[in-house]
DNA sequence: ACCTGAACACCGTTCAAGT
DNA sequence: ACCTGAACACCGTTCAAGT
């Protein structure tokens, strides 16, 4: 494995990692539609040919972008779950590297359904869609961690019936939820919502409530927990999604969240 | 508006329909990818000139194809929110409505979605754009009222800060992410989750007991209610859906719902 | 006035011909 | 062994020619 690679090999390594650049440049500035093989073809300086010696497919090539950012989302995961708290504070600070990343890929979720909806899965090597899942695997995985600590310390005590993997699919299932219907709202002049992301804040605190998951959020600010999370654990990754990590207005409180709708 | 169409007339619309009808059949089979003008137009026995006569693009015959869906959507929910009992209860027929339409028309949210993506507006016909935008309204304010009679009962005291429009946006994000989750799992080999609609059930629950919405599912059955609507508002639509009014076990009951999952 | 189907543009995919 | 670009199939959209 220590071996050099080739000069050949380098180069082939070197081409496809600009056609994942490329690509993925595209998916995030005008959707997985406008990421076509000859475009990403002219771009990189090949042929469509060669394009198809690295992917088997469109949805592959897809697929391959996807699996990156599906490796990022993992370890942020990964490292809001390390922040220094009691459990449910840590699982708000999963909440905060969901948001992060949703904000710096807001496209990921859109396209990994168009790809799984269009392909039947022979198109996509099974590699990576195995790697894909994984990802996924790991989200989850990390949330299931946190439940079960808090569960062992006592912050937690589910009623009968109630699962660990619940508690990970309701907030999954909010979150994508949220993201989905703000991304929605780039297409339509009258919003339908004032804007989804403070309200899902609040709205995860209110479902850990439902549980009883200690400390409720009447005892404790978890506003001022996400703040944290994102000084401490992603400066940089806040400072990138424009979330501004320095604190102050750019992130609201549950407590300040959704204060009026054309509803009302 | 008595007046009756000529036979011209009456021919034009009829066809209008049997396209519309095809094209209904074909996005439920197959999704929208499968939906082409060609095949539309040799199914109903037309030229492709033809179809762009009553539809001005693909994007815009599947807009009407889901005008009529989210028109029966809305009804549903109209519907549902007359179930005679208490506040949450109706919210929870509401709930029953929704995972009712997804039964019958899994492919909507997902099309949608794909047509916002795939467009710039002006592919769909203004009429139909704000109808379709028209309904997703009404099924919000069906869940307002709701939740405004809540609050004039005294069933649901609202925290500072907390809103009206919060507590309808978190249960749609929650049902949608369940939905979306849910049909993402047609194309995976080893899914992620047991099955997503049961917990939903139990997780839309769970987000109300965080808002402290009187009576609490530890106080009143709602997985009966949910029984009860269907048997007594839905019973044909739960009979087409394959929910099975008659009750029994095809509808899981909160305590009972996500017993078990490969991450436990 | 309405309908047809050929024609065009675009995109994914393949492959014979080059190096 | 690797690369190219012409060629093919498919689909959305348009429009000149028919009735």
């Amino acid at each position: 494995m220590v071996r050099p690679l080739s000069p050949k090999q380098q180069e082939i390594r070197d081409r496809e990692a600009r056609i994942l650049d490329e690509a993925q440049t595209v998916l995030l500035a005008r959707g997985a539609g406008a990421v076509t093989m000859d475009r990403m073809a002219t771009a990189v300086g090949v042929s469509k040919g060669t394009v198809y010696q690295h992917f088997s497919s469109k949805e592959d090539l897809l697929a391959a972008v996807l699996l990156r950012s599906a490796d990022i989302r993992a370890r942020l995961f990964e490292r809001a779950a390390s922040f220094p708290g009691q459990s449910r504070e840590r699982m708000s600070a999963v909440g905060a590297a969901a948001e992060l990343f949703f904000a710096l890929y807001p496209q990921h979720e859109q396209a990994e359904r168009a790809i799984k909806a269009a392909s039947i899965a022979e198109k996509i090597d099974a590699g990576r869609a195995a790697g894909l899942e994984a990802c996924t695997f790991r989200c989850f995985g990390v949330a299931t961690r946190i439940v079960r600590d808090a569960i062992a310390s006592g912050d937690l005590v589910l009623a009968p019936g109630q699962t660990v993997e619940q508690v990970c699919v309701g907030l999954w299932n909010l979150y994508t939820g949220a993201f989905l219907m703000r991304d929605l709202e780039n297409f339509i002049d009258e919003p339908v919502v004032t804007d989804p992301m403070p309200i899902l804040m609040a709205n995860a605190q209110v479902f850990l409530d439902g549980f009883g998951w200690q400390p409720l959020s009447s005892a404790h600010d978890y506003g001022e927990t996400h703040q944290r999370v994102l000084n401490e654990i992603f400066p940089d990754e806040a400072g990138l999604a424009g979330l501004d990590a320095a604190g102050g207005m750019a992130v609201a409180s549950p407590a300040g969240a959704a204060r009026r709708s054309h509803l009302d």
